[in-house]
DNA sequence: CTCCTAGTTGGTAACTATTATTATTTGCAA
DNA sequence: TTGCAAATAATAATAGTTACCAACTAGGAG
């Protein structure tokens, strides 16, 4: 069996239908996908999934580290499978999420933390712009 | 006449009594506000103020310049004067930001974007978490 | 000064992304 | 099988913000 589907499993979830259809989506998607484009893919094999449904899952599946979620400011949350934590450079154009093995979250960032006495909840760094392919759609052609 | 009023002026926008209240209290202010923040504090001396208002005109200024514009995922924008390009520790506790100088868009990020021939649009770099302040708040008395 | 009008405002509806609610259904352990 | 906690579908509600539009006004032309 599918081991993501087991991690579900093994944290006391159930595997229902609509948990395999997200999964599966996502695993065949190349880039991450907003809870909205998730549920249009699903809904070609069943119709009858609510766009509740798909929200509650992917919130479930990031806690229990499955999924990763990509919060874009001023636009929809994407998920994709949880590759490790990492930054991206994100296209708004198609949705792709380069990966930059970056974090800033280091070196002098840290000892202006700790400086302050600043305790981190969570950090935030992304890059919006177009991908190579996007910038040929719109100039050449 | 306030140089930052002026400013408006400058680019062909009209010096409305709004203006200068939303203006008035960013100055005062030690930290960022947000629309909801700054709308609370005008409405004590012009209580017909409308939200649409505020929201249009701190809009404005940020596309003028007069104002930044703190992007903070999973919760209101916050507005404060313009101090030049800057990533902070936002505290969730108090609204406090705390400016850290250094940005991430440089170095070996910089060289992945040239790789890719990707074209930055905007980027987007935040900390949040808790100030020594609310931390004291919470545990100590 | 007065007049005129493009710019601005207040009030409110609409919107987007997401979470809450609740009656009904279902996965799965016993 | 059965029983029931967990999960679902449908839908209402929420937060933050923008869109809309009729009524007002800042500030330049005369
Ligand atoms: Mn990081
Ligand atoms: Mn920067
Ligand atoms: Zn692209
Ligand atoms: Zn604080």
């Amino acid at each position: 069996m599918n081991s993501r589907l087991q991690e579900l499993s093994n944290c006391g979830f159930k595997i229902t239908p609509q948990r395999r259809l997200i999964l599966d989506i996502l695993q065949k998607s190349d880039r991450p996908l907003t809870a909205e484009e998730t549920a249009e893919r699903i809904k070609k094999k069943e119709p009858r999934i609510s766009v509740a449904t798909i929200y509650r899952n992917l919130n479930l599946l990031v806690e229990i580290g499955v999924l990763s979620k990509l919060e874009i400011a001023d636009a929809a949350a994407r998920f994709q499978i949880n590759q490790g934590h990492n930054h991206h450079l994100l296209c708004l154009g198609c949705g792709a999420a380069i990966k930059i093995g970056i974090c800033p979250l280091q070196g002098r960032v840290e000892e202006l933390i700790q400086e302050h006495g600043f305790s981190v909840d969570s950090h935030y760094f992304e890059i919006t712009g177009y991908c190579r392919e996007c910038q040929l759609k719109e100039t050449g052609k």
